[in-house]
RNA sequence: GCCGCCUUAGCUCAGUCGGUAGAGCGAAUCACUCGUAAUGAUUAGGUCGUCGGUUCGAUUCCGACAGGCGGCUCCA
């Protein structure tokens, strides 16, 4: 045998070291325990790839550890857990067929084929079979096959023999599915064995790997739930069961991941609109139908406050149009064809079939079209706050993130197809504007484009479909924000930029978007004349800064946890008088600042001071002004903040301005 | 829409192996008047989501529907 050379990288340094030939990986990480993979390099022209520690190395390899808290480390850990739990699954319930396990965010999941569903209790006892197989130590092994010999060897495992004719019938792994490719990818097919200690087989599972050295190297993990899922994704395909659990490389990393979701929980607007008395869901009125009560009455006034003297200052003309209309407008418009599925169904009436509107921009394109139009006027940005209905299916419905009732701060904007980009960019960094002053940063930029391969899902020539999409695109571009693209979900008359924004528990929101729209402004007949006197047809940009009012404000809520920033809280400030004496005084206080359009309340009922502080705090109000007789003496009050800060013996006149500069400064606090 | 789970007082939840139900918080009343996160006592709240079936009897068992939760699919 002879000797090779190979490189290994450290964070630090390279060091080139000799070794036998058909040394294996693990070796150079001897010492090393949280190295779980190896990510190697044929010599230093070639792409790093993730490899096994059982990886024989050869001549020239440049050999970097995986640690398991690296981004890689973590997704192997995770897939290895879900190998781990489709074994259990198999013990413990023998005719159960594979479908995928990939690693997911925070954790994985593994699908399967089986006659009954699974249970919570199902899960205790698949966790206890799992830690077993941990305990035992079972070595991945891998082993390369061709897919002749694989789909003999897997002929009872039908959603894998699917795969492989997959692998085989396209050399595309994309195309294969997302977390598919987790199983066969581009390359080589590979099996993995789990060798017990007396060097059995004890379970194998088609994959493409890497994996941990032993299930002894999980470190922690825990089973979440279970959920069906339509296989590859299709909701023609029959529903496997899914199965979520989260791995990590400390039991203190385990523990401190379910204490985030806890966390999280708490931050719920569906919890939090409950108990901040903001808005509730009655039965009698109907799923995804938000009453507002007088508390987040207030927050969604000054919301839009906010954004229709926003529009104004941006030059849009506050307009109004009608919840319904004859139906002949939305096949006009040509969504009718395109989205029947979610609108309400038509109302019929004295002959006619009239519609809930499910969007704004053709009652719009009716008020740009009411007279002649010249160039001269153009931009011509119309706004309003439009209420649509959208049917959607009883299972999507999600507090106010996603309801079948709702107002969007909705702007057009008529103008030439010279003036497009600008005033895309205006839109743009007028949406960006508004979120800033919402004080929200936890988002990206998604570009919505056509899918060629869906032709009858969009309308319009390939070229206007181009023209927009780079306008759209460059624009975004120029923001420096993250630009995710998002093929095949633009609407149908032309694509989108829009803002993604995740809620407490991860889930992204899609807010503002801007839309490039060519072909609305066809199907109405849309003209204005311009200089040289000819007839010309504008161009339509559709922006909703919030998106939806409600979606916004539950994202909000969240955000901020119910604590909102003084100018949007529902209470702005509360008179918390030490003993009943006081309660005259604290009122010329708060009278002043009512005088200067604070929302404040003085606590009057009969609970004891610790409790009215208590309240006080649980409802979040952002100042808390307490009088006593220490107070009274020195002509001032004291703050207490909803942090528990607290600023004694203010004089009035001072504490009055800094609420009033507080809430007029949409700082939070 | 699909799969699973769930629905008991305003809220959070006990409970009834089928004989019409409890607690804490909240509310009301009374007493207490207190310096930075819960004063005490008393009282009132429920045809146990709705409708149908089985049964001498259903909140409990079965079914349908409505609503909720978690996923999947969808999301102009």
């Amino acid at each position: 045998m002879s000797d090779i050379k190979v490189v290994v990288l450290t964070p630090d340094a390279r060091q080139e070291s000799t070794v036998t030939e058909g040394t294996k990986a693990w070796e150079l990480f001897r010492d090393e325990a949280d190295i779980i993979a190896a990510r190697v390099a044929a010599g230093a022209s070639g792409e790093a790839q993730l490899k096994d520690l059982s990886y024989a190395l050869a001549d020239g390899d440049e050999v970097e550890g995986v640690a398991i808290d690296s981004p890689d480390g973590l997704d192997i850990l995770r897939h290895s857990t879900a190998h781990v739990l489709a074994q259990a699954v198999q013990q413990l319930y023998p005719e159960a067929k594979l479908g995928i396990g990939p690693p997911i965010q925070d954790g994985f999941y593994y699908d399967f084929d089986v006659p009954v569903p699974f249970v919570p209790e199902d899960l205790v006892k698949l966790e206890s079979a799992m830690r077993k197989i941990i305990k035992e130590n079972q070595r991945f092994d891998r082993r390369v096959t061709t897919d002749e010999d694989a789909l003999v060897e897997l002929a009872d495992e039908p959603y894998k023999v699917e795969l492989i004719g997959l692998k085989s019938g396209t050399a595309d792994a994309e195309s294969i599915g997302e977390g598919a490719s987790a199983e066969v990818g581009a390359g080589e097919l590979t099996i993995y064995d789990n060798i017990n200690r007396k060097g059995e087989v004890a379970w194998k599972d088609l994959c493409r790997g890497p994996h941990l050295p032993t299930t002894k190297r999980i470190p922690a993990f825990k089973l979440m739930r279970s959920a069906a899922a339509y296989w590859r994704g299709d909701e023609k395909n029959k529903q496997l069961q899914r199965i979520y659990g989260t791995a990590w490389p400390t039991k203190e990393a385990l523990d401190e991941h379910l204490h985030r979701l806890e966390e999280a929980e708490r931050r719920d607007h569906r919890k939090l609109g409950r108990e901040l008395d903001l808005f509730s869901f009655p039965d009698e009125i109907g799923s995804g139908l938000p009453v507002f009560h007088p508390k987040g009455g207030v927050i969604k006034r000054e919301m839009e406050d906010y954004v229709r003297q926003r529009h104004i200052e941006e030059g849009f003309s506050y307009v109004g149009t009608p919840h319904i209309t004859k139906d002949g407008l939305f096949h006009t418009s040509g969504h009718l064809p395109y989205y029947a599925d979610t609108m309400f169904p038509p109302m019929e009436f004295e002959g006619t079939n009239y519609q809930l509107k499910a969007m704004n921009c053709p009652m719009h394109n009716l008020i740009f079209s009411s007279r002649g139009r010249s160039y001269r006027e153009l931009p011509l940005r119309l706004f309003e706050f439009g209420s649509v209905y959208r049917y959607e299916k009883s299972g999507v419905i999600h507090g106010l993130t996603r309801v079948r009732g709702f107002a969007q701060d909705d702007s057009h904007s008529y103008c030439t197809p010279e003036q497009a980009p600008a005033e895309v960019k205006h839109l743009l960094g007028f949406m960006l504007g508004v979120l800033k002053d919402f004080g929200l940063d936890d988002f990206y930029l998604e570009l919505s484009t056509r899918d060629d391969s869906k032709p009858d899902k969009f309308v319009g020539s390939d070229e206007d479909w181009a023209t927009a999409t780079k306008v759209l695109e460059d624009v975004a571009a120029e923001t420096g924000l993250e630009l995710v693209p998002d093929p095949g979900g633009a609407a149908f008359y032309g694509p989108k930029i829009s803002v993604q924004a995740k809620d407490a528990i991860g889930r992204t929101w899609q807010m503002g978007t801007v839309q490039y729209d060519f072909n609305q402004p066809a199907r109405f007949g849309l003209e204005y004349t311009s200089s040289d006197g000819t007839k010309q047809q504008p161009v339509m940009i559709h922006s909703a800064k919030f998106g939806s009012i409600e979606r916004f404000l539950g994202v909000l809520v969240e955000h901020y946890a119910g604590a909102f920033p003084p100018w949007l809280a529902p209470v702005q400030v509360v008179g918390i008088p030490v003993a009943d004496a006081f309660t005259d005084y604290l009122y010329d206080v708060t009278n002043q600042l009512k005088a200067r359009g604070i929302r404040v309340e003085v606590d009057e009922s009969d609970d004891r001071f610790q409790k009215k502080i208590r309240n006080a705090q649980l409802q979040k109000i952002p100042f808390m002004l307490i009088a006593g007789g220490e107070d009274v003496e020195k002509g001032a009050v004291s703050f207490r903040y909803r942090d528990g800060r607290q600023d004694n013996g203010v004089p009035v006149a001072d504490a009055v301005e800094r609420v009033v500069a507080a809430v007029r400064s949409r700082a939070q606090v």
